[in-house]
DNA sequence: GTCTATATTTGGATAGAC
DNA sequence: GTCTATCCAAATATAGAC
C-alpha cells in the first residue's frame, strides 16, 4: 500500500498499471490479485488507511493545546505534515485521485472523512464565536483544504530553507485571526 | 474543445476515451484525428486557450481599479469566476489534469502561465511593501491558487445562496490585509 | 503465496472510400 | 470533413501448476 500510494501520486491512478504495482513489491502482476480483488480496491485501501491515521494524529494535536488559536495552528501543522511528510503520498492520493474512486466507494470513504472534518469545524466555530474569525467556518475550512493540499505540488523542504514550521507560520500570518 | 473540457473535468483525462470525445460532438472516433494529431493535443489545446483567455481577463481586471487592495480583490474575483463560471471546466482541467500532460507540453504551457502569475505577484508585492501583507507574496499566491482552485469541488452557486461576490468577500475577509 | 500463461476488453490511432 | 473497418498495443483479470 505504501508503494501504491507513491505510484498513484507520481503517475496518477489511471496511469499506474497493476504491473507497475506488482513490480514495486517484487512480485508478478497475477499475484496481486491474491491480495486485492481489483485494482480499485487498492486505491480504496490506501485512502481508508490514510484517513484513519490522520484522524488519530489530528485528535491528538488538538488535545495537546488549549487556546483555540493554538488548536487551529496545530491542525494546520498536522495537515501540512501529513501531506508533505512520510504519509504525503497517500494524502495526495486522497486529494487528487478522488474521482477515480467509484461512487459507492466514495460514499464509504466520505463517512470516515467527516470525522476529522468535524474537528476542524469545532475549532473554527469556537474562533468565530469569540469574534476572532470574520468568515464562515465552513468556507474557511474548505479554503484551507485547498491551500494546504496544494502545497504538495510546490513545497520542497530541501530547497529554499522553508521548514514545515515556517510554512505553518506563513499560513497563520496570512489569516485574519 | 468545450466538450473536451467538460469531459476531462467530469471523468478525468485518462478515463475519457477518444470515442467519448467524438460522441460528444456527434462524429465517429476516427474523424477526430482529422482535427487533432493525438488525444493529448486536445488536452494541450484546452489548456493553452484557457490560459490565453484568463490572462486577458486578469489584465483587464487589474487595470480597472487603482488601490492595490482592490486589485487583489479583482484578481480573486476573476479567478473565482474563471473556475466556477462558463470557462470553469477548462480551468479545472488546467489544475487537475496537469500531470496528464507530457513533460514537453508542460514546459510550453508553463511559459504562458508565468505571464499571469506575474500579475498576481506584482499586486501582492506592492501590498507587502506597503506593510499590508505579512506573509511572503510567493507563498500567498500559491496558497490562494490552491484555495481558489479547490472551490470547483464544492462551490455550487445554485445552493446556499452564496454568490461569487459573496465568496470573494469571504476570501478577502479571511485574509490578514 | 507466487508463478507462468493467457483470456478478454479496451482504447489510441490508421487506411482508404465517399 | 466524415465514415467504416480494423490494426495494434496495453491493461485488467483469471486459471491452474507449484
Amino acid at each position: 500500500m505504501r508503494e501504491a500510494a507513491r505510484l498513484f501520486r507520481d503517475k496518477g491512478y489511471e496511469r499506474t498499471t497493476v504491473r507497475d504495482l506488482a513490480a514495486a513489491v517484487g512480485i508478478q502482476s497475477g499475484s496481486l490479485f491474491h491480495h486485492f480483488r481489483t485494482k480499485e480496491d487498492i486505491l480504496k485501501a490506501v485512502m481508508v488507511e490514510t484517513i484513519r491515521l490522520n484522524t488519530a494524529l489530528m485528535e491528538a494535536a488538538v488535545e495537546a493545546v488549549d487556546a483555540p488559536r493554538e488548536k487551529l495552528r496545530a491542525l494546520v501543522r498536522v495537515e501540512l505534515e501529513s501531506i508533505n511528510g512520510q504519509t504525503g503520498e497517500a494524502m495526495a492520493v486522497l486529494v487528487f485521485e478522488w474521482r477515480s474512486l467509484s461512487a459507492d466507494s466514495q460514499a464509504e470513504v466520505l463517512k470516515l472523512r467527516d470525522i476529522y472534518e468535524a474537528l476542524w469545524l469545532e475549532v473554527l466555530g469556537t474562533l468565530r464565536k469569540q469574534g476572532d474569525l470574520q468568515a464562515d467556518p465552513f468556507v474557511v475550512r474548505r479554503m484551507l483544504t485547498g491551500a494546504l493540499s496544494w502545497t504538495v505540488t510546490w513545497y520542497k523542504p530541501e530547497r529554499g530553507g522553508l521548514t514545515l514550521d515556517g510554512l505553518t507560520d506563513q499560513v497563520m500570518a496570512m489569516m485574519n485571526l
